[in-house]
DNA sequence: ATAATAAATTAGACAAGGCTAAAAATAGAG
DNA sequence: CTCTATTTTTAGCCTTGTCTAATTTATTAT
């Protein structure tokens, strides 16, 4: 049996890993999961018991086959259930993650495999994340952040690296999301940021921003 | 904050206690919990100490008005659940509890409201029980076990007392269901066994099955 | 190459929830 | 009304996940 801690232990290791290809340091672990060094090295010893993840002292973390296995399991959970709040409850973008958090932990194969049906098998969430398949597969598709976009090109926002209700209230609030149509007019060396322009509007956005919107060229 | 176990005890003593009417003793509860006394005797403290229950050693324990709101929220929580994976997601009566029980824990007034409105606001769940509404209200409709019916009357069926899968796969396996008419054509005092008759078939029940069967008389 | 600093681990403690065994209170039978 | 059986509570210990403080290992700067 897993326990809800270790679920969400084994997501953060994932996440911070990079879908698992990467080694987890202790201290980005515990960090992520708001707690203390010492915590995090006690459940990886426990992970790595149950064969979740590979561990040697002072030389981090990374998941198994099996415990990337689970993380991509929730993450499905996650996402269809994002869906779910956003396409049938009246859920805004910014008000799912909480509520995914708990959801993403409901046990039942035949929950998630309705649920995924009843929805139509959505391929992404609504933050534009790709959700997994029954088997686990998705495709990581190509997409650049704002960040790194070439000035006089065109693009399309494909998603947010940062979920909170914070960042996705200010594109809302300047009616950017998911579908937008961006051309980027001017980068300012000075501080980062960049001027772009969509919807016939132009805007000028903080670094900041800038690293936390995902853009595809179009 | 409330626990997931606090919760859980609550539910038990509010079923327990026919809604909060009676007293529950120490080792019914425990036997709800499927735990042992000197465990429940240790919650029921706390939930006295956060006000959830009146206690006194020994004399049992109720619900106060603030433990009943909560018990009553959960079975509204459990119950639209219910509907929501019979209705929508394709399970059948027998399949809903388990999932509902995890489901009627989570956290969010928003969640609820929207699935209550998203589902049409239901009044009662798939095994006939009545669905609280926002604040709390419900009917609690007469209703008469089949061991107390009469013979010659007709009746027709509007809940169960066990929701178990194994009962409830026996009614299904009878093609007995709620909304079924049923009249009463005798009933045996050797072995209280009753034999009814339905949809044009008649049918010989155990006393252990009638009892967990609802009528109303029509 | 070594001293200073940063990161990771261990040791010991705590709260929640549960268990066993023993003690105390209540209820029932005569 | 008293003695026994049942119920309930207490005491002490376990596990999970957390913490602080102290120690050990790794890394970095000189």
């Amino acid at each position: 049996m897993i326990t809800l801690t270790e679920e969400n232990y084994i997501k953060a290791i994932y996440h911070l890993g990079k879908q698992g290809a990467e080694t987890v340091s202790t201290n980005a672990l515990a960090d992520a999961m708001n707690t203390k060094a010492s915590s995090a090295t006690d459940m990886i010893k426990k992970l790595a018991e149950k064969n979740y993840a590979n561990y040697k002292k002072y030389q981090g973390v990374s998941l198994t086959k099996e415990g990337k296995k689970v993380a991509i399991n929730i993450i499905r959970k996650h996402r269809l259930w994002e869906v779910f709040l956003v396409e049938k409850l009246n859920f805004t973008w910014d008000q799912v993650h909480e509520v995914a958090e708990q959801l993403e932990h409901i046990k039942s194969q035949k929950l998630i495999d309705e649920l995924d049906t009843f929805l139509g098998f959505p391929t992404h969430d609504p933050h534009g994340d790709p959700i997994p398949d029954k088997d686990g597969k998705f495709e990581s598709f190509e997409k650049t952040s704002l960040t790194n976009a070439k000035v006089g090109l065109n693009y399309v926002c494909v998603g947010v690296n940062d979920s909170s209700g914070e960042f996705l209230k200010y594109l809302d609030g300047n009616h950017i999301g998911l579908g937008t149509n961006i051309k980027i007019i001017h980068k300012e060396p000075f501080d980062n940021s960049v001027k772009i322009q969509f919807d016939d509007s132009e805007l000028v956005v903080s670094q900041n921003v800038a690293k936390n919107l995902f853009l595809k060229e179009v």
